[in-house]
DNA sequence: CCACCTTATGCCAAAATATGACAATTCATG
DNA sequence: CATGAATTGTCATATTTTGGCATAAGGTGG
């Protein structure tokens, strides 16, 4: 599967699971995300980034080899200029620690309005973190739009 | 990877931080820029320059790289004038306090109307600071511009 | 060349924020 | 229902950021 023309070999996350912000900004990562971090990858560390309505976070090794693919681009472009003041400009390393928790940056916080519940996605190479109120909006439009794209795995 | 014929190896930033500038111009560049200048260059100086809406920072050892390569483009050609007056007649060295702030110099700031909050942005190999007020204005904009380039990646 | 004014710098301390350690609670499992 | 694992809460400590002030440096007009 392609996605920036990086291709994510491992399926390491599944599922939906419900957890409790602090006022400091601390969550934990469901067990079974870090667990299969740590089986692939030897850090658990990630990068969260801005995507749409959520964040969206990448074991960090496999955003590494984005970012070292984006080195290449031509760096006075205006395209690429663009392109990382969005993709990297949003991208925050987030240290997982002895607990499992990783802090969310208060600016990432903020933009989304986190706090109380958080709803993890498990989405294959990659998971997602919303706030409740994003997802249960996000929810209510999802069914339609599965229906619509149902299809796309026939063309594979 | 080649920018002005430069190969830029080092990811030092990332992600986007709020920092209150000072009546007097002063501003605290983020811990973890400060860190990763030092973990790989001997100084965390860094050089300041004009670029489109916001100020383009370089570590100093990558900046000087540069202005050797600018040595050689053809001195009495228009573009090249040009070009020197922008980059190179805009380029402050910064040196950073015992705190971790720089003082960005009065003619930056005016151009730009910087005061209260500014907004790194880190970028891989460089961060720009910006204002608050540019910055929203031009992420406006980002997110369609991100769409258009997002596959720029699949063809390297 | 000097006094004056503006701007920059160094230093210390307060405030805000992040981190680490450990305890308490909740949850899942057999 | 007991056990261990996972999650959450709490508090102390460390780090980072900001504010304030005194001094230094630099530029300007006389």
């Amino acid at each position: 599967m392609s996605y920036f023309g990086i291709r994510w070999n491992f399926i390491l996350f599944r599922g939906q699971f419900v957890h409790l912000i602090s006022k400091t900004g601390r969550v934990s990562i469901p067990s079974k995300f870090r667990e299969n971090l740590k089986k692939v990858y030897k850090t658990s560390n990630i990068i969260i980034t801005l995507f749409e309505n959520c964040l969206s976070c990448y074991p960090l090794p496999e955003w590494e080899k984005l970012e070292k693919k984006i080195l290449k681009l031509p760096r006075f472009k205006k395209d690429t200029v663009d392109f990382e003041r969005h993709l990297i400009g949003n991208a925050n390393e987030c240290e997982i620690d002895t607990e499992g928790r990783i802090n969310i940056p208060q600016i990432l916080r903020k933009d989304l309005g986190l706090s109380k519940n958080l709803i993890f996605v498990g989405l294959l190479s990659r998971f997602e973190i919303w706030s409740e109120k994003s997802w249960n909006i996000n929810s209510k439009n999802s069914f339609k739009k599965f229906q619509k794209s149902r299809d796309v795995l026939d063309g594979i």
